[in-house]
DNA sequence: ACTTGCATGTAAGTGGTTACATGATTGG
DNA sequence: CCAATCATGTAACCACTTACATGCAAGT
């Protein structure tokens, strides 16, 4: 799923700017599986309005920047639902905790806790996050479907963390005794 | 975390050529968290011994081409242990299942079924890797708790698929009606 | 005869990220 | 006075993917 599909599919729910779409990208109740900066929404917008899948219309504030109002157009509703017919992706999942987490034992201790710790609370941010995106508008049947699989998934992993972290720092090297050296 | 990363993780816990590498990443027990392809990994470990890293003595085969050894060196254990206490880059999931079930509602309800099913079959199939990868060989104490965690995420991830798809299914468009068109 | 597995590598292309450039307003 | 929010956009860079090139042996 590119950033033009993802552009696409916030379009097709209502009018936005770049700037809007990448906060819903960030702090909306789809952050958890998508992603996309600044630097490839601008592109991919531009892109699309010469494809004739969106139009844009300029409108000036007063105290603000002027702002680039992108609507999606029939010829880019009928893109967007042939882009969903075809065979998806994988979905992807990646973990350099995880990968820290395997050498564990040849850590010292004191680190192996702290991002442990780390991660637990990057987790807790997470499905904050994800709660308070929810509470803000109402959802859509299908926005509460993923919804639900996403806090289903993220409190088991943060369960699971909560009452196993502390065997997985075990198995980090106990602390180097500083009272030697000092 | 990068391939040159993944290739000292792997190789801090025994020699490899570049071709059992990307299998240990296609099949091993972190393939659920990691990715790696030949056009990244031959690169990277020619980079890696470059820098002195790693070492690489070839293996003539009878009947096989031969192949290229791979091997840690003091300074690669150094290295990599320096990279393992840098901060941890956050994890990451992507899916493009859910950014296509947000959209069930004006889908044809058949797709949905069929989406639906190929994702609980893909997410079986995942977990059996990672069981039979498991099974292949005793795993050292860190790698049974990453395995566990990993099998607690997908265990929810899919009762809840299989739980619940049937509701996403019913959001989507009844099929449309073929009998007036034929 | 064809595919799969073993095995290494390169080149072109993609799809992004990061940092920069610009600039007004509001709030601490 | 500084940081953050609003707002758009570009340019340089990067890591990785895909496809290609090569080739032999064993299994189907």
């Amino acid at each position: 799923m590119n950033v033009k599909t993802l552009c696409l599919s916030i379009l097709y729910e209502g009018e936005a700017t770049g700037y809007e779409i990448r906060r819903l990208c960030v702090e909306g109740e789809c952050a958890y599986f998508v992603e996309a900066s600044f630097g490839s929404i601008y592109p991919a917008l531009a892109r699309l309005e010469s494809e004739g899948l969106v139009s844009s219309r300029t409108e000036l504030q007063a105290g603000k920047p002027a702002k680039k109002v992108y609507a999606i157009t029939a010829a880019g509703r009928a893109a967007f639902i042939e882009q969903l017919s075809a065979p998806l992706a994988d979905d992807m999942f990646r973990s350099p905790f995880l990968l820290f987490a395997r050498f564990a034992h040849i850590l010292p201790r004191e680190l192996v806790e702290e991002r442990a710790n780390e991660f637990l609370e990057r987790m807790v941010a997470g499905q904050k996050k994800l709660e308070d995106a929810a509470a803000e508008r109402e959802l859509s049947p299908a926005d509460n479907w993923i919804l639900n699989y996403g806090r289903a998934v993220m409190e088991v992993a943060q369960g699971h963390i909560r009452s196993h972290m502390h065997e997985l720092i075990s198995l980090a090297q106990a602390e180097p005794r500083k009272d030697a050296a000092e």
